[in-house]
DNA sequence: CCCTAATCTAAACGGTTGTTTAGATATTTA
DNA sequence: TAAATATCTAAACAACCGTTTAGATTAGGG
């Protein structure tokens, strides 16, 4: 053994995550991430291998912070009016930390639309496979709507929350608030 | 005078505009662009000044693309419906030009959210503006919608539309058709 | 207390970025 | 035909990218 390190990788992070939040992963820069995160480059590379690992990381780091209003949409047990919820719930993230814009994960999956890389696209693939899981399910509780009736709705849902993550990078509040009222008027 | 171009602007501009339309400003280098415009960098600089000229000159032949379907919406005289019919050229306008994704005025107000280019930006802004103004227009035929509805519902189709180009980037052409229908039913 | 090894700083790496320049080539006009 | 000039090719530019490395610094265990 011998020294120590001077930092908590959970840590810095988090730094690196709301910096790619803020910026996508391709306008963020080594030198940014050295700055924002208080390490240098060495440090880095010691602990996440790549820049590619350390957004990775990030994206992890990401999902384990909305899980919380995630599972607060699974175990809520009033259907759709919990889904509404969770669209507020997800606009409401990135104003409470750092007033950070859209979703992370997808702005990653509009940046990343044109690529290859499988790792991303993969860590896309099962969140958004994961959400529209819990719309459906949501969407049953009320019986009187036929199977391609609640799968129709589940896909609007998820690209509704899509598009609603995009536009709120540039759209206010209010904005934001009126779309999400109508969205689930007819639902 | 001298020797003569041994290329059309517009035809090369109109590559270029392909190009950032596929993959955004900053993710096209310069070697990407003269492959494609089929000149060297040299012409690009005598003719455009720059990348970020380039850019903008793209951006115009983007709005001069798309100003047919414009003037359709504007001239056409069915109200909402007009609308609708508007949201479905938007997004057909990408197959019909190379399987293009989404909208290059909306990926570049994406991709600019966190700029602070001024030129950039006010294209963004003028080209919002002009639609808002005309969804307002068509939604005011509807003598029974009083003026606040009106403006709450342009500003929800805005924020639709916005929403439709970016999820466009990723989802398919079925679960796009079904946003479209889904998003004007209470409209 | 000293040797070992992990962590630090800081410079350098090769490659790519957008941009500029020097010089060859071609076209127009006198 | 010859001088003038705009356009071409191709190389070079400085700055920055992500990544690596050499060497100083610091801590822990025997």
């Amino acid at each position: 053994m011998a020294r120590k390190k001077e930092y908590i990788e959970e840590e810095v992070i988090d730094k690196a995550m709301h910096l790619f939040w803020q910026n996508g992963y391709e306008n963020t820069s080594m030198k940014m991430l050295e700055q924002e995160m208080g390490i240098n480059k060495f440090s880095i590379y010691s602990s996440f291998g790549s820049k590619h690992g350390l957004f990775l990381e990030s994206l992890k780091c990401y999902n384990s912070k909305i899980k919380k209003i995630f599972e607060k949409l699974k175990n809520a047990s009033n259907g759709v009016k919990d889904i509404k919820q969770f669209f507020y719930d997800s606009v409401n993230i990135g104003h409470q930390v750092g007033n950070k814009k859209g979703c992370l994960v997808t702005n990653t999956y509009n940046e990343f639309s044109e690529s290859d890389d499988i790792l991303i696209k993969n860590q896309m693939n099962v969140f958004m496979d994961n959400l529209k899981k819990v719309f459906i399910e949501k969407l049953k509780t009320d019986s009187t709507k036929d199977a391609e009736t609640v799968l129709k709705q589940a896909n609007f849902l998820l690209l509704a929350k899509h598009g609603l993550a995009a536009a709120s990078r540039v759209n206010n509040q209010k904005e934001i608030e009126d779309y999400i009222e109508m969205t689930f008027k007819n639902i």
